[in-house]
This record gives structure tokens, sequence and C-alpha cells, in this order.
DNA sequence: CCGCTTTTCCAAAGCGCTTTGAATATCCCA
DNA sequence: TGGGATATTCAAAGCGCTTTGGAAAAGCGG
């Protein structure tokens, strides 16, 4: 069904039966309620293409999903933050296109946008420090949000980010609080720009109490499971272990936890530790106490937030382009008082 | 840059730029190469709106992701099979439209799918037993492909699935041979199939060696973290106690384990676990031996898979419309003999 | 009832591309 | 050298919608 032939139906021209569906004041109501009416019983409605070509909006907005061409992995937390924006976008009308590359031919991805006008606008995720897709996406000109921020870089840009910086801070003092004197940190890719403002809060609390940042306990690499097993295994197997670990991601706290236990030791008691928590769907903790002390803030409720924003921008509205989430630090059972470990290996 | 630009500044008609550009026969090879040149140092790439309004394929394949709406849930395998098929949708051409909507009205957006005319195809995702939106989608005449199958539906359909009940039917026998008689299910929602076969498989091995399934060992229901643990810990603590489990996610079997672990339990020893492994690139198994006995068949590559079979349908190439892949049982360090559990508390 | 404004509707152009049908240029061989 | 076949190119229509500019209908005060 055409608007041509819904419109020879109601016996009206093509243009009053556009004008009618699109809330134009320009038709009466009483033939407006006719043509809702039978639009609603014949199932009309406007070829998107069509009506985005003569609109010139593609009511789509672009996500590139950038896979490590190295190992093969995808961002966990992409499917809920983009469960969070597509909630959004549907309620305003807009479908969500996803593009899916290897993470080393990403800029072609965004000039394709460009080209092929196939998106009105995009989210950026994943920055890194002085990241190259922000100059682009100035260049290109299409309106665009970052998830996260992109340390060093010059040029102006909309986003929403965690208080990464903060979050590592406070849960590093309550470590340090605990009696933790060697806490290792279990971080994301160096270049990652969350990654980079969670150590500066890591070293941050450190130094505030004097306590000279180790290089030996920082590891950065990749946020699988497996990682933080090894990783655990290797720190802990040290003459002078750490006895806290901050950990950047759930599920490497899963393997960091796999290698705690599988060493006789009890998470919580003979070694603490804190990650951050995107509150992932299926990793939500019960109603009772949770497992980890965590950093917790939810990816999905970015998600949410950075469409409604790129939404405020694509539209105009002068809305505020830059929303700082703080993250909650919730106490589990984790952490510990640092004593007896100490006392173990003292 | 438009077509009609780019002809003008070549001197040339649209008509031939286009076919130019389009690989078709009546154009010389030396225009053709000039067009080519011209376009790609212009940056040129038609208008995906305008092209598709002409051509009437809309060069997109949707996907709608629903979100439980009581748990607002997010499936943790979707990242992963969309990262597969969006690769090979990349390659051919296509762009990926999702779709996010609660479960509860995900007709709605099929049939929006239709009407709106921005997609080519469909990916059909969970699907339930007898589920509606097969016959559904079978009336709307859009070509799909299903991400498993439907049990109880005579409607034809193409799919591309696991075989869950051979998996699962294998993983009881290798229990049942290792002697374990009192084997826990912690099974996914009981109306979605993959469910349903992996239950299927589980009886059929009990049964065949004349053991009656026991009801009180089947669990079903939301595969997170926490609902492993909570039910875990409930098994363990029963008078007669399961000497091993088969769960039926990664993310599950990681709070089985915690459950395990609570009670001074080792996995593997004390109590068995064979979990379904989906291959997510977060929680790959390092070179080593994998922590978990799994039935492994990569998601990933399950998309891969439905994407060619969807682009193969629609292109009209006639190839087989069902691709049956079946699972490793690959050996970990989480099952072992049931003699000591039997000994310790018999 | 007339001339004016306001309301209501419509014809036609145009968004940027593909594709049909026709026109022109080129070729080959008698 | 001419005429038919073939290789190139092009003009124009059309995809389904929105939107400009205008026409017809209705309302209104004098």
């Amino acid at each position: 069904m055409t608007l041509k032939e819904l419109s020879d139906l109601l016996g009206l021209s093509p243009t009053t039966v556009s004008r009618a569906l699109n809330g134009y004041p320009e038709v009466s109501e009483a033939t407006r309620k006719r043509v809702v009416a039978a639009a609603r019983e014949h199932g009309y409605a406007p070829n998107t293409r069509a009506r985005s070509l003569a609109t010139g909006r593609a009511m789509a907005i672009g996500h590139v999903i950038p896979i490590s061409a190295k190992h093969e992995m995808v961002n966990p937390v992409f499917a809920d933050f983009i469960a969070g924006a597509g909630e959004v976008y549907s309620r305003n009308g807009y479908d969500m296109l996803l593009s899916v590359v290897p993470d080393d031919d990403e800029d072609a991805a965004y000039r394709s946008f460009l080209t092929k006008r196939n998106v009105d606008g995009i989210i950026l995720h994943a920055p890194t420090l002085n990241d190259p897709r922000i100059p682009l996406l100035n260049t290109l000109g299409l309106p665009y949000v970052v998830h996260g921020r992109s340390s060093d870089t010059d040029a102006p840009y909309s986003w929403v980010d965690v208080n990464n910086k903060r979050a590592f801070q406070r849960a590093t003092d309550f470590l340090l609080d605990l009696g933790h004197r060697r806490i290792a940190l279990v971080n994301g890719l160096e270049h990652m720009d969350f990654a980079i403002r969670r150590r500066a809060g890591y070293e941050a609390a450190l130094t505030a109490r004097g306590i000279p940042p180790d290089p030996t306990l920082m590891y950065a690499g990749e946020m699988t499971e497996a990682q933080g097993h090894d990783l655990t295994r290797k720190l802990l197997a040290r003459p002078d272990p750490p006895t806290a670990l901050l950990v950047s991601s759930m599920i490497t706290a899963i393997g960091v936890r796999r290698g705690i236990e599988e060493l006789g030791l009890t998470m919580g008691r003979d070694v603490s530790l804190i990650t951050h928590d995107d509150d992932l769907s299926y990793f939500r903790n019960g109603a009772d106490i949770p497992v980890y002390t965590a950093t917790r803030s939810s990816v999905r409720d970015a998600g949410r937030k950075a469409a409604e924003m790129l939404i405020d921008i694509m539209q105009g509205r002068d809305t505020p382009h830059h929303i700082m989430l703080e993250a909650d630090l919730t106490l589990g059972l984790s952490t510990g008082p640092a004593t007896r470990l100490a006392a173990g290996t003292g």
C-alpha cells in the first residue's frame, strides 16, 4: 500500500493524505481523522526510503562495532549499551544501524555513513587516548556523541561518560583505608581512555598517601576471564603478592576470583577485590549482599542518555552536551581488612 | 557529491556513470576506468536511500532484539551472534538494522519492517515452542532465517541451529559414564526451544539407562549468574544432593561454581559440572585445559552461517535452508567420577 | 450579495538513483 | 564504399514520498 493508493481510496490527493498523517495544520480535523483511520485499517506506513529521500533525513543512527582484529573480541558492554540506546531510538522513531568492522578500518565505516547518507547521527564507542575518530567525525560534519571521552584531544565533542577517575580513586582509597598497601590494578588496554582515567584515579589515591605506584603491580590488557585468572596466578605467586586487586571489568574479576580460589585463598578475607561493574543484566547482583565490592554504573543507562543527547543535538536543541555519570561504590563481600594476609605472609 | 554532479564533471550522462559503477556490460572499459577513478577521487558513493528507492531493495537486514519486559534482560549471546552476522553483511554490502523492543510487542517490530520497507530480510532470534512469529513472518512474506528452531511448528522455515538434543544427551551420557546418577539440569526458560531440546536430550540419556528423570532436579529460568548460584545452594542443601549439574549457559555456570565453592566443595571433585559454551569471546578458554567441561558451539559462527543463508535466500539461490551444527564435547576440569562424593555422603 | 481573508485542498516539482528504450558512433565485410 | 550488426552513450520515466505555490471553498463584515 502506497500513499497514492491510499489517497485514491480516500478520494483525496497524496498531498492532503501526507499532511494529515504528518500532523500539518493545513488539513481539517475531520479529514485527518478519516485519513488516520484509513491508514490504520489498511496498515499503511510510509516507505522509509522514499520518505527519507524526500526529507533528506534517514531517521537512523549509526553505531560502529569494532571487532578487535587480533583477538576477535567483541566488547561485552555493547549489548547493554545498545539495549539502552535502542529503547530511546524506538521511542523517537529512529532506527539503529550497526556496522561491524575490524577495528583497523573503522574510519571507512564512518566515511561510508556519510557518503551513503544512511544515518543522521553516530554514536562513537570506546574512545582512545587522542582518538583520531573525533577529528574525523568533526570534518565529516555528522552529529555524534561519544560514549566516553578522549584525553589529550583539543577538538570539541559531546560525550556521556562515567567519572572513571573518581570512581577508581575512591575504590583505591577504600582499600587503603582497609590497610591495604600493595594493591594491583588489572586494567583494560592502555590506549583506552577509560583505562587511562582509572589508572589516574588509582595512582592519585596512592600518591596522596605517599605510596609510589608500583608498575609491576599494574596490568593493562584485554578484559577476558582467562586474562584475569592468569594474571592473578602470577601476581599471587610473587614473593611480595598484592593484598588487594582493583579490576576494570566484572568478567575479568570472575577470572581473578578463580585464580584466588585455586590457591585455596578466600576472596574478601585473604585477598580483597574491587571491580568495576557495568551493571550488565545477566551479572546483576541478587537482592542480598553483592558478591563483589564494586564501582557500579549502569552502561544501559549510559546508552539511554547518549541516545537522548544525540537526538537533542540532531534536532538542534541546545542542551548540555556533556553528561558525567558518577559511579556508586557498592560494598560487597569481596573486600576486607588487609591484616590477615599480612599476618599470614609476614 | 551526487551522481549528477559526478556525471557533469565527467561530461557523461548519469546513466553511463551509474552503469559504469554498477558493472553493467554496456559501457566501454575505458570510460568505466575513468568513472571509477573519478568516483574514488571525489569520494562518491551512491545515496543509499535514493538507490534503494529506485531498486526496491533496502540492502539492509533486520534483527529484532527483544528485551525481557520483566527482567530487563538482554541475551548475552546476541553480541557475538551479531558480530558474526555483521561481518558477513559488511562483506556483501548489507547494513544491519537493529530494533530493540520489549518482548511483549515484538510483532509490531516485524510488521513495521514490512510496512516501512526498510529491510530486505530478517533474522529471528530465540525461537520458542510453537513460535507465533514464524507464521507471522510467513504471512508477511519477507525472507527470514531463524537462529534456532521451533518445536511443534508446522509452517516451513529456514534455520541454523545447534543440535542441542544430541549435545545434552552426550553430556548426560558422559556424566552417567562417570558414575553420576543424580544429575541436575539447570536450563533456560522452558518455553525456549533450545531449552526444550536440551531437556529432551538429558531425559533421553537418563531413560536409556533406566533412570527416571527427577523433576525436582530440573530447573528452568533466566540464565543469570545469580540464578545459578542460588539454585546450586538450594540443590546442594538437599539431603539427597545431585553429584553433577548440567547447565545451559556459561554465565549460569559461573554462578553454580560460586555456589559450589561457597560450601567448601571443589568443582570436578566433589561436584561435577558440564555447561553449554557459546564460545563467547570474553569467556574463551586459554590455551591450556579448559576450566569447564562443555558442549561447545560458536554462536558467532552460527551468526555467520545464518547471515550467509539469508543472503542466499534473498538472492534466490537454492541452497539448503537448514544447517545443523554439532556441538563439541570438550573435556575440562569441572568433571570427575561420582565415587568420591558418593563415598562422602553415603 | 460583494469583496476580502482564511481555511482546505491539490497539481506538480523534486529528492538521487536505476532502468527502459532509443539514438548515435563504431565496426566488419561484401 | 555502403549497409547491417555491434558497441556506446543518452534522454526520460519512475521509485514513493514531501513540499512549494496556487486554486477552490468557506467564512465574514459591511
